[in-house]
DNA sequence: CTGTTAGCGCCTTCAG
DNA sequence: CTGAAGGCGCTAACAG
């Protein structure tokens, strides 16, 4: 009767059971008491037929697919990885799956992303994004499904958050001025568009405010927090008639190119020159010397944002956008 | 007459629009003339009611999710993300969103998560198993979806795998043989239960076996993968009478445990012992000294996966399983 | 305690 | 060139 041995589906288990279907997707959902007699003999029609679940069908049905999406800039920069582990962990323990999606950190892509996993019908999304670009806010308040703001370079107080605190690199530079450090450099990241929250620029700018240090603009380098740039614009520090004695980086990575580029210039570190990096991968305490940076609870963060939005799919918690500040913590190692 | 505002469908937009599902359903997909007018209205109606495409519905009638799952050991162990990229930047590219999961490389946990993905109706799977155990064979090969292997503990036949050349250790021993090493240890893995693939011991012994050397028992250590592993594994070596001259590690992580080791010892790297790892993670070029190490072509082991992947569910390709292995390099540094 | 039935939102023959 | 209608596989009222 059936065209071939295709696909089994509820119906055909529960003819085969001789019982409704309603029966069998009870036992399915274990959702109503089915007697031990017919769930024997649903359970053996199952088996008999290797007929498998269609979750697809089911979330049509009733609107929630236990999916979520997660949007980096990428997952082979070393700062994500544990981010995504800590939303995968946290999603895995209560049945969702997680679509993981690289931004590149895009606003355009972003934006694709957003819309790409929207039409796949995720329960939520978590965005790491690159800034708070008009289009994307656009793109996720129109969204039917609630987002998680991750990182901190969006602090939209209509959505929820889970950022650092700000202050991490007001540590930092304190820390280096507390060792007795006078001409500090700063090699930051690329401005954020339209972002309003205070950059790692402003800590350095407060902490050397604080210790009634004029900031010398020579000082004062704009990266794009890669490897390669802290290299190039380290180089330049050393090459100043009067360099600094000490360099606070926007990111380890960066950090790790300053590292590479002391080493190329003969400079030793932490002796002639202190370096503080920012973020603590995994890679900052392999290096040689080992880097002080600023420590962030990535996987913590995953973890928490996560947690929001499951909350949120619960219905539960409070009605207004959550935001949550995790704190960071100063890791002194041997580089400054 | 619609209880509220709730969703809006296809047949909302048909009606708004004044034509039938069928035609709004082929403007959203292009898949047969509509004349300019008809479109127009449609797209019209589109924006008016802010309609937006359910892939969940769309999916469940042309089976076909665009969807694939991703299972790996672990995505914040630095060897995967890069293989992650691989696999995402392809997938996406053809407008597939993958499920990223951690199997943490339990057998159990690969079963769990196979069958997790098969419920969500992926259109395929790609996995780095831990293992050939027969309980994730046998859920592999009643899945209904096409599956690839990645990596190297899995050598099925009846399976799509892409694995790396096999000869990567016996090419690192030969190279520290050649500089003239006689006492060379091994600090390799755990072994795979019921795999038949060339072990990493085997290329070393192999080396060994062809420079007519003795393999010393005394050299061998079992390590875990992990960078402690590789770290005690090194101070036992270092601990012996007679300690090795040279330590081929059977991945980066430990060798760079090693690395810590013999700092720890106060052992100079490579004038007193010489390291070399395997896989060429990011932070074997960072470390002091520098790795040398047989580099993995990580990104593109995923890409290829994914390809083969891709290329099956357009049911392109020779019916039988591929079997395809990607070159190693042997990247010389400073450790070596 | 169990069965019938009406959709979820979409695609796709089959007619016209 | 366009429309009508039948499911895809499932859940959840609503009856009984």
């Amino acid at each position: 009767m059936r065209p071939s041995r295709s696909r089994v589906s509820i119906k055909d288990v529960s003819r085969h059971a001789g019982v409704s279907v309603s029966t069998v997707s009870h036992v399915l959902n274990g959702t109503r008491y089915v007697s031990p007699e017919l769930r024997a003999r649903v359970e053996a029609a199952i088996t008999a037929l290797d007929y498998r679940h269609n979750g697809l069908a089911r979330s049509l049905r009733t609107r929630r697919s236990y999916t979520i999406g997660l949007i980096i800039p990428d997952v082979s920069n070393p700062y994500y990885p544990q981010l995504a582990r800590g939303v995968q962990d946290t999603a895995d323990e209560a049945g969702y799956a997680v679509f993981l999606c690289n931004s590149d950190r895009r606003p355009e892509q972003e934006v694709r992303l957003v819309a790409a996993l929207e039409q796949r019908q995720v329960d939520g999304i978590i965005l790491d994004a690159a800034g708070p670009t008009p289009e994307l806010l656009t793109a996720l308040r129109r969204l039917r499904q609630p987002v998680v703001l991750v990182g901190s370079r969006i602090d939209e107080p209509d959505f929820d958050r889970v950022m650092m605190a700000p202050h991490g690199s007001y540590d930092a530079v304190r820390y280096l001025l507390s060792r007795g450090h006078r001409r500090v450099a700063l090699i930051g990241g690329p401005p954020v568009f339209g972002s309003t929250r205070p950059t790692k620029a402003a800590g350095y700018l407060a902490a050397l405010a604080e210790a009634g240090i004029e900031p010398d603009p020579a000082l004062i380098m704009q990266g794009d927090y890669t490897r390669e740039g802290g290299r190039l614009a380290m180089h330049r520090l050393l090459a100043l008639s009067a360099p600094p004695t000490a360099v606070f980086a926007g990111n380890d990575l960066m950090a790790l190119g300053a590292l590479v580029a002391a080493r190329e210039a003969g400079v030793r570190v932490p002796e002639d020159i202190a370096i503080v990096g920012y973020d603590d991968i995994p890679e900052a305490s392999v290096a040689v010397p080992a880097l002080t940076t600023v420590a962030v609870p990535k996987y913590e963060m995953g973890r928490v944002a996560a947690e929001l939005l499951l909350a949120r799919l619960r219905g539960e918690g409070s009605q207004q956008p959550q935001r949550i500040e995790l704190p960071h913590r100063l890791v002194i190692r041997a580089s400054a």
